[in-house]
Order: C-alpha cells, then sequence, then structure tokens
DNA sequence: CGACCAATTTGATCAGGATCAAGTCCGTTC
DNA sequence: GAACGGACTTGATCCTGATCAAATTGGTCG
C-alpha cells in the first residue's frame, strides 16, 4: 500500500495508469509496493524470476546486463517518471532479462505482475497503450542493431550523442562512467575516449566534467552516415 | 475475403487466432485479403505507411532493412504458418520498420489494422497473448543486441549456427544468400565466408550446398564464450 | 550447350580498434 | 592534506576483420 503523495502524483500521471479510473487506480495502489534503495543497492539481479514491475519515482536506475566473464553492458538509465520491467510480466515465467541498480538514492513504486494482468483483462485500451508502447521499444532495438551491426566506433558514438541530446538543449549528460556507455555502444574505453576527444579536437563538442556539450550539431549529424 | 482452404486451416492454427470463437475468426476471416507474390517480389517497402500485418500459409519471405548507401541488413526470414508485421499496428501512424519481399512463390493473408484493433477491445486474452509474443521477441532482441556489442566475428557465427540450428537436427538451411547473413551477423561477406571455412577445417561442421552440418554441437557451443 | 551474371571464395593488403602498459586526474577517506 | 583507488587518458603495438582485387563456382536463360 502506497501512502507518499509524490509517489501517488507520479503514479497518476504515468501513462499506463493514467487512463484509469480513480477507482481502478485505488485499487492499483493498494497492490502496490514502496521501495527505497540506497545508491549503488541492486533491485533485481539478471536471472532471478520475478513477476513484477516498477515506477521509478526519484533517484535514477541502471539497467544492465551481464555476460560471460564478468562483462557488465549498460542497456538503458531510468529517470523519475519511467517505469522498467513491464515487459517481463507477459513473457510466461521467464527470467529477468537485467540487472537493475540504483545510482543515487531512490523510490520506487513495485507493481505485482498477477494483479497488473487481471487488471488489463478488464481494460482494453490500455492493453493497447501497452501494446503501443512494446512496438515503440522494438522500433529502437531495431535501430540499435543497425547501429551495432553496421556503423563504425565513431559513427555509434555520434549515434549515441545524437539521440541522448535532450530536445532543444544542446547538452548530454552521462549518468554513468564512460566505460559503461562504451559498454552500451560495443567499443572498449580507451576508443571512447579517444574519439570524443577527436570530436573535441574537430570543435564539434565541448566536456565539462560529465557533460558534453555539442557545439556543431550539423557536423555530428553528418558523421552519422 | 479469404476462400483458399489450406489458407483457413493455417489461419485457425496461429497463435493469434487459435483461441477466437468460430464466429470471430470468420469475421477476421471476412475482413481479410489474400494476396500472392512471385519469388522476388516485394510486399512492403521500408518507410511505407501502412495499418495492415500478414500471416504467410505458402512460400518464404524475407524482412530487411535498408540503410545508408543501398546497403541492405536481413532481420528475419519468415515462414508458412509465422506472421510478421503486427507490432507496427500499434506504433500509432509510425512507418514500416523493414521491407518485405518473396523469396518464393507466397500465398499470405493480410489482415486489416484497425479491425484487428478492434478485435482485440473485445479479446483481453488475444490481448495478452500479444503482449506475451512482443515481450519474447524484445528478448530476442536483447540477445542480439548483446552478441553484437560483445562478441567477435566467430562467435556471432557460432551463435548464429546454434540458434538456427533446428531442434534434434544438425542442420542448418541458409534460404538466403550468404552475404544477407553476413549482414545479420554485422560482418562482411569473405569474413563469414572464411570463418565457416575455418570451422570446416577444424571438423565442426560440414556444408553441403545451401546446408551446414554440424558435427561437433559441444566444440561450437564452446566456441561462444 | 554456352554465355552471362551473381554469389562465393581466395589472396593480399590495410586500417580501425583492441589490447597492453603507463600515466594522470579526481573524488574519498583517514 | 596526504594517501589511496577507481575512472579516465594517452601512448605503443598487435591483430581482427575490412577492403580491394581476382578467380571460381553456380545458376539461369537464350
Amino acid at each position: 500500500m502506497l501512502t507518499d503523495t509524490e509517489m501517488l502524483t507520479t503514479l497518476r500521471q504515468h501513462p499506463l495508469l493514467a487512463g484509469l479510473t480513480d477507482g481502478l487506480f485505488q485499487e492499483v495502489c493498494r497492490q502496490a509496493i514502496q521501495r527505497r534503495l540506497e545508491t549503488g543497492e541492486c533491485l533485481v539481479h539478471q536471472g532471478e524470476s520475478a513477476d513484477r514491475f516498477y515506477v521509478l519515482i526519484q533517484g535514477q536506475i541502471k539497467l544492465t546486463r551481464v555476460l560471460m566473464e564478468g562483462q557488465e553492458k549498460l542497456v538503458e538509465i531510468v529517470q523519475p517518471g519511467q517505469s522498467f520491467g513491464e515487459a517481463l510480466m507477459f513473457a510466461g515465467q521467464s527470467l529477468t532479462p537485467f540487472s537493475a541498480s540504483a545510482l543515487k538514492p531512490c523510490l520506487l513504486a513495485s507493481l505485482d505482475g498477477a494483479h497488473f494482468r487481471r487488471l488489463l483483462e478488464g481494460q482494453p485500451q490500455l492493453c493497447l497503450k501497452l501494446l503501443g508502447r512494446f512496438s515503440q521499444r522494438m522500433h529502437q532495438f531495431l535501430e540499435e542493431i543497425d547501429t551495432l551491426a553496421m556503423a563504425n566506433a565513431s559513427q555509434r558514438v555520434a549515434r549515441y550523442l545524437n539521440q541522448e541530446l535532450q530536445e532543444g538543449a544542446n547538452l548530454v549528460q552521462l549518468h554513468v562512467p564512460k566505460r559503461l556507455i562504451a559498454s552500451q555502444l560495443g567499443i572498449q574505453p580507451e576508443t571512447f575516449s579517444r574519439i570524443l576527444h577527436r570530436l573535441m579536437d574537430a570543435g564539434i563538442i565541448a566536456m565539462e566534467r560529465r557533460n558534453i556539450r555539442v557545439l556543431d550539431t550539423p557536423a555530428l549529424t553528418g558523421f552519422i552516415q
């Protein structure tokens, strides 16, 4: 059962829950669990079986995959208001495909899978919304696969920066060690470093601590092809 | 409106349609369109807008993505009984993310997106099934992304063979030019050829025209790490 | 069958990144 | 503030896989 007011308002605005009647929303909240994490604490381990998904209220979560030899590959950074693990609910007793751990102190709502599925049965609109989200995510996966299969290291970095560039601004914030970003892009940390410095030398970006400012967006875009 | 008997039996067995009542199934068939393709003919072009999805009855379809400079990357081979393009229905006026064209003379059922979505609204079980399929597909995408990001060329080939190895048998059939398989794995045709020959020399596989026989599965598996 | 064109193979060379090895920077802790 | 440790950078070298070029195979069509 959830009590925190900020949690309730954030949840109410979540795309999947915004369409519910007040009654159903309260029902969801009754079944939900509040969860707090310290920085570095692990929420789920890859390979565990679980039937829950999460909405992040405060803090920041990293989703990673663990590969052979203990290597860690970044999948995604989750920001407040976003959810993760929805897809697992429908996979049929399969195992969590990633690990999730806190980059900052976190507050989360943890929703029960079985309960949510029951809810879905009476909410076709909600189903459609979820299907839409999945569809969009698959689209992103296809793009990522293209990039990894066809583009060279510089192009991958350029695509990454382009994609992380928040609307309007020209700033990319690195929320995790660069080594992890490199793993996401399928390159080595050294290569990532060198490419960033090459882009600096070319006057295309500027680095400020953990931020990267894009000075010449067209040049960056041109790099991608 | 569909008439072909083979088409009707195949459709009836499709996971998404098998759960429908006879009445609803007939309704679906009334709204569906029969489509025939010659070898090489194109069904949909990447980037077109469309609101349909397809069930393949006879023949073989390749799904590819077109990248810059006319390069073509294989996404998947569709076999009879399988469907494709379901995800597009829920993406909200987005464009087809791949091209589909016939590798053999094909017979397909083409289902209308709007109609199918309407059907879903009254069929929560069907929604859940679809969500499950999407979830599984995303799982596969994650694995593919891992492979492309972390594994070298030989490991990718080994993974590919391992995954294409149909249950029980030790045979992998290449349904498309090797050049396309190479594109799927993110390597060059020359490299693909060389790696296959290296595996032959090591006695791990044997090539017979368009088939690859895996002689030493453990050795192949060992290769993957 | 023979010509032709595409797919595949093979060889030779090259370059982009990986790897190895030292440094340097920075935040933390004592 | 000094010492430590991890993240990042930088340099040097190596190697995988890309590229270029040519030969070979294979399938198709007249």
